[in-house]
DNA sequence: TTAACTGTACTATATCATATATAACAGTTT
DNA sequence: AAACTGTTATATATGATATAGTACAGTTAA
């Protein structure tokens, strides 16, 4: 499914994340389609399960996949209203990222030549 | 100078690098503006020194402040050229957020007009 | 010159986050 | 029944974080 980076020094259950959360993200993985089990992925990338759990338990809470004992866990289908608190912690965070680029002298219209590019690579978008 | 967010639980060095980073960035300290001191700012926050020390090497690495031996520690002059690296990652990191943002179905109107804002702000920019 | 200040560099210690190994429980599916 | 799911728990090891304390080297001002 994907492969951990050992460059990088964050937290494993961290990394495990930040990939899922791109699958999903990128549309590799569709709403309700099942991600790796625990254990399955575990012995796929060879660290423990519990860091598995540790990093679906987050996703779970913020709202990227849903887990049902027994059965699996699972990518929640997209919904405008919940995870507002997500929301804003994203935009709060770019506007912290967009502050320094300003300070840095990084051209406005990169940015937003770049963002219009990303916005209309998935277009596709439902609200289940 | 400013306050350490205790319900953050992110590492102290963290935090004070945010702060720091914040106030030179939004325009609080001028370039070649001395910082607080290692100590100074240690005992206004009632922690430890190397904990000061740690944040300052770090924002020296990532070129916001330089410090020099007896002296003291200062903001950097804003150079175009240096810190490619930083900015390649400050970029890659936006992707990041706006893809997620746009996988939320914020709309693009809305981040774009937010860069105008923060660009609007700091126009005095100079390439000492 | 002295005293007080700077950044920097160590050692030692305590605590917490991270990751592992291992085991077990409860429910589902075939 | 067997093999799979998520979940929970204990124990253990390691590394990051933070503290305390001391010291060195250079600067600045009295």
């Amino acid at each position: 499914m994907f492969q951990l980076d050992y460059m990088d020094h964050s937290p494993l259950y961290e990394q495990i994340k930040e990939k899922i959360k791109a699958l999903i993200i990128s549309g590799v993985l569709k709403p309700n389609e099942k991600v790796p089990s625990v254990r399955e992925l575990a012995q796929s990338l060879t660290i423990n399960p519990n860091t598995i759990h540790k990093a679906y338990k987050e996703l779970e809470l913020e709202g990227y996949i849903y887990s049902v004992r027994a059965k699996g866990s699972f990518v929640t289908p997209i919904n405008n209203k919940i995870n507002q608190a997500r929301k804003d912690d994203l935009l709060l965070e770019m506007e912290k990222l967009v502050s320094e680029l300003a300070y840095m002298n990084i051209p406005k219209e990169q940015l937003i030549s770049r963002i219009e590019e990303l916005y209309g690579r998935g277009r596709q978008r439902n609200n289940d």
